[in-house]
DNA sequence: GTATATGCAAAGCATTTGCATTAAA
DNA sequence: TTTAATGCAAATGCTTTGCATATAC
């Protein structure tokens, strides 16, 4: 597979020193991050780096199809540099943290014509919500101290 | 099945006319409303009704799990009336539009527990993405009229 | 050299909250 | 009468945008 940074040489974007960053900070990570975790992690390599300019690079990966924007629940949202393999997801409801998982039987889901209401359809959402092994042992002790 | 607001009666909840009204506009509808979509109906019906108190009713409704909140996608959140019957549906990927649906295979998805990640499941979510009939219609003539 | 990306700070939405007022029980 | 809900307007959090400056090509 040819990694992200070098399919958007292919596609004569230019390429400044911000982007390559953000390139570089999204293919090393498989949890899917939050526009400012991504920041937080490209400016340990460019500190100049800024949300905004973070946030307009997110954009246009995901304009271009090279990255895939997920909203689930409340919260921020992520994203996914995965856009070739089925992007169905594992998602901890406390914390938003966010897998790629490939569950069984995915492919036999199927909409009846009789209920898609006339829709031209795309694609299909697969979340599975739960709570992940840190967030649920917080969540049984309440605060790690009260004061 | 017991209406919506008899179910609320039952809880003892204090019955005022933000709150009768706010039920009524979600039992009256099967696509699911966005907040301000609520208010806007309810207005209709007691033209003094705020927005906070929508939202505000909205989050007991949910809180209380007499109402499902979905996020699909960018917009706003959108507001299901509808717990008792599995929760998938099929979204506009342009206007928002939101509807229940029931698609075949669903019951026969699973994640297998080597993609766990050690996770308490709690619920799946499914969305079909797709463009309605008026968005699609839309979207091929690019602007009404571009002046 | 020229077009385009950046950073900053201000604006924009959806949503929440504090507080005085009003209404349900 | 008491307790809780309402409406308003201000605050919040995430995201976008306008504009002058800097940079890739």
């Amino acid at each position: 597979m040819i990694e992200l940074i070098d399919r958007l040489r292919q596609r004569e974007w230019r390429l400044t020193a911000q982007r390559r960053v953000v390139a570089q900070v999204l293919t090393g990570e498989h949890v899917h991050l939050t526009a400012e975790a991504v920041h937080g992690r490209a400016r340990v390599l460019l500190p100049e780096i800024s949300l905004a300019t973070v946030y307009n690079t997110l954009n246009e990966l995901v304009a271009m199809g090279e990255v895939r924007e997920v909203q689930a629940g409340d919260g921020p949202r992520r994203y996914d540099p995965n856009v070739t393999s089925p992007h169905q997801h594992l998602q901890c409801v406390r914390c938003g943290t966010l897998w790629d998982v490939e569950p069984a039987g995915a492919d036999d889901l199927a909409l009846p014509v009789d209920q898609q209401r006339g829709f031209r359809l795309l694609d299909v959402d697969i979340v599975f919500r739960g709570m992940c092994p840190a967030c649920d042992r917080q969540a049984r002790q309440p605060a790690t101290n009260p004061a």
